[in-house]
DNA sequence: GAGCACTGC
């Protein structure tokens, strides 16, 4: 194996460019959370704000909108709540501050509780699905943005609030988007009574877009704590990134002493798991004199304890070789990074509005993406970043990825907003606006489920649509729950619509296939996946949630638990809409149903060629292999969700009668599908 | 005939 690239110096990174300047002192260096000796009050003191700290008062308190840019390490998502509330502004209501993630809002708000000395959900608490940790005394609490918009629905003025921060505005999630536009507008609303302040705080990208948003609002900018990395582009095109990749590894490997860990940006488990073979292959083979090599894979499906491996320190004379996907990118942050290695790939969902189908490929990266991937080496000491392409390419990238909102089914997004009474769907103020097809497109998904309906050429709710929009769900989820009581088969419904609601529940070591296969065997039913899942929920419930019985079983028990938490969410939602809750205990004929109705616009009918066409758009679908269904032939099937793959594979399939789609939307049946003889 | 980036309500 040659180990050499043309990796040749690159100029010097330094992200930003502070407003308020402040010198570096390496040996000062706190650690953002967790167990120091250095009191509270002093570490507060040290954080790179701090010094801004008057200047901001004043600036924030003169300012109704804001945009603060900061660097990652300035504190501003700590100190900026506690500086407000300190300040005395917006004493009036709560200071909101929103994350993308839930770990995130959790930790921050321990952190500042801590700071403030204060019990954990009095002056300072959170609220994320499932827990609610504040109290009447709360003034500033930490949550996610989909909570936050979720509050909007019961009080779209959020009149709780005097001050909205927006944290990780440039992640761009599709929850943060909407509230971009409800926040606006409430704040509009409020400005002759109850005035609301807002802060959208970000890393250092679409900071122009933000300010025009909000009738150019100030940027004011923070210096981190970011130490310097220099960067390394390759001198040629790599025509593959994997070799590319494998020979950058193992020449750091060779070189850095071996306290220095690697972080890898791969694109998906099976291109790590493969990688992390050849590496721990090639490691096996190298002179003494090189360093031991631990090689460390990370994505999300990976079970918990598997993921913590990342954080064990490796041992002395040893090399600890992160092999990642891109949630290191953002979800977790793993301490130690001296080498990052950029592929400069990812494997991500893209959406076509015409076919409605969503296309998980691998792709480019954005520049932003790139320069977050480097920012993961130097967060405890300068570091490096080798950069798998030319600086020719890297100037070919787009600049932002492009948000969420632009690349997703807007279904659950329009219902939302149409509960939000918003008037005019296609004319919403968003930040980026999605295109006008992707937004007929969910309107027209949304009549079809009986959602909403046009009057004098609005489009408004119907009396179904705004009980859909109470439940935390795809619409056509929403709807087959709210239709199970016609069928009587309630409970059957909530629990399968729970289990499709996380991840899996099904665990499948590739290593023991096998045993796999004979344990999940009792469960299959020749019904389909549904059914499959709900059995295997029964028997969850009949041994009391047993751990040891998951294990046997290969049925991931963490995400068992939150299927229990989700149904009883969704059950409590079912009881406040007046709902009588009936099983249909042995009938699994209507609870399919029921799933019919719900999810008829995603049926396949077997071909004479023993093929699969979609009835909706025509298009061949195959059986994904996942399903107990892969190895036999149903006429009539419905699915779940399209995936683009390698084929158009239809994921997680319930076995139904033709008849049943005619029931469930004669009107769309006899329009789209002159295929299908009655 | 053979496979699943990442969040979140």
């Amino acid at each position: 194996m040659p180990l050499e690239l043309d990796l040749p110096p690159a100029k010097k990174f330094k992200p930003g460019s502070p407003l308020f300047a402040l010198n570096k002192k390496p040996g000062m260096l706190l650690p953002r959370t967790g167990i120091s000796s250095v009191p509270i009050e002093v570490q507060r003191k040290h954080l790179p704000i701090y010094q801004a700290r008057t200047q901001l008062i004043n600036r924030l308190r003169q300012l109704q909108s804001t945009i603060l840019i900061g660097e990652t390490g300035s504190g501003k998502t700590t100190q900026i709540p506690q500086y407000l509330y300190e300040a005395g502004i917006g004493r009036q209501g709560i200071v909101a501050i929103t994350q993308p993630r839930r770990v995130a809002a959790i930790s921050l708000a321990a952190r500042v509780s801590e700071e403030k000395k204060s019990e954990l959900g009095k002056l300072v608490g959170y609220t994320v699905r499932f827990e609610d940790v504040t109290s009447a005394e709360t003034k500033v609490k930490f949550m996610t943005d989909g909570m936050l918009l979720r509050e909007a629905l019961g009080d779209r003025l959020l009149q709780r609030y005097s001050v909205v921060i927006l944290d990780e505005a440039h992640e761009r999630t599709l929850h943060t988007d909407v509230l971009f536009g409800v926040i606006k507008n409430a704040q509009e609303r409020r400005k002759d009574k109850f005035p609301l302040k807002v802060i959208i705080m970000s890393a250092t990208m679409d900071v122009d877009l933000f300010s025009q948003y909000f009738n150019n609002a100030p940027v004011l900018y923070l210096e981190g704590r970011q130490h310097s990395i220099q960067i390394f582009y390759t001198k040629q095109t790599q025509s593959d990134y994997l070799q590319a990749a494998l020979i950058s590894v193992f020449q750091i490997h060779q070189e850095a002493p071996s306290s220095h860990d690697i972080l890898v940006f791969l694109t998906g488990q099976e291109e790590i798991e493969a990688m992390a073979r050849t590496c721990r292959d090639i490691a096996k083979h190298l002179p003494d004199s090189c360093p031991q090599m631990t090689v460390v894979p990370l994505y999300a499906s990976l079970p918990y304890m598997q993921q913590m491996k990342v954080f064990h320190v490796a041992a002395k004379g040893c090399r600890k070789v992160i092999l990642s996907t891109n949630i290191a990118e953002t979800s977790i942050t793993i301490p130690g990074i001296k080498f990052v290695i950029d592929t400069g790939m990812v494997k991500a969902k893209r959406y076509n509005p015409d076919s409605g189908l969503e296309v998980l490929a691998v792709q480019r990266i954005s520049k932003a993406q790139a320069w977050q991937r480097t920012g993961r080496a130097g967060r405890e000491d300068s570091g490096v970043c080798y950069r798998l392409y030319t600086e020719e390419e890297f100037e070919k990238f787009n600049s932002m990825t492009v948000p969420e909102i632009q690349r997703c089914n807007l279904a659950s997004v329009i219902l939302q907003l149409l509960a939000l009474r918003v008037p005019n769907v296609l004319a919403f103020d968003f930040i980026s606006k999605p295109s006008p097809d992707s937004i007929r497109a969910a309107i027209e998904q949304l009549d079809l489920l009986g959602a909403v309906e046009q009057k004098d050429n609005q489009v408004i709710l119907t009396a179904l649509g705004k009980k859909m929009a109470s439940f935390p769900l795809e619409p056509k989820f929403s709807k087959a729950i709210l239709l199970s009581p016609e069928f009587h088969c309630t409970e059957e419904v909530l629990t399968i619509v729970s289990l499709l609601s996380v991840d899996s529940v099904l665990y499948n070591p590739p290593n023991r296939r096998d045993e796999v296969h004979s344990a999940r065997r009792k469960f299959i039913s020749s019904e389909g996946d549904h059914m499959t899942l709900l059995s295997i929920y029964r028997a969850f419930k009949n041994v009391n949630a047993n751990k040891d019985w998951c294990r046997e079983n290969f049925v991931n028990s963490r995400n068992m638990a939150l299927v229990t938490e989700i149904r009883s969410q969704l059950r409590d939602i079912c009881l406040k809409l007046g709902m009588t809750l009936e099983s249909s205990r042995m009938d699994t004929g209507n609870v399919r149903r029921c799933l019919a109705h719900g999810l008829f616009m995603n049926a396949a009918e077997l071909q004479p060629d023993g093929s699969y066409l979609a009835l909706d758009s025509h298009q061949p679908v195959a059986i994904h292999p996942s399903s107990v269904f892969f190895n036999s032939k149903p006429s009539y099937v419905i699915y779940n969700e399209l995936l683009h793959t390698s084929k158009c594979y239809m994921r997680d399939l319930c076995l139904v009668d033709a008849e049943w789609l005619h029931q469930a939307a004669p009107e769309y049946f006899r329009r789209k599908l002159r295929v299908v003889k009655s």
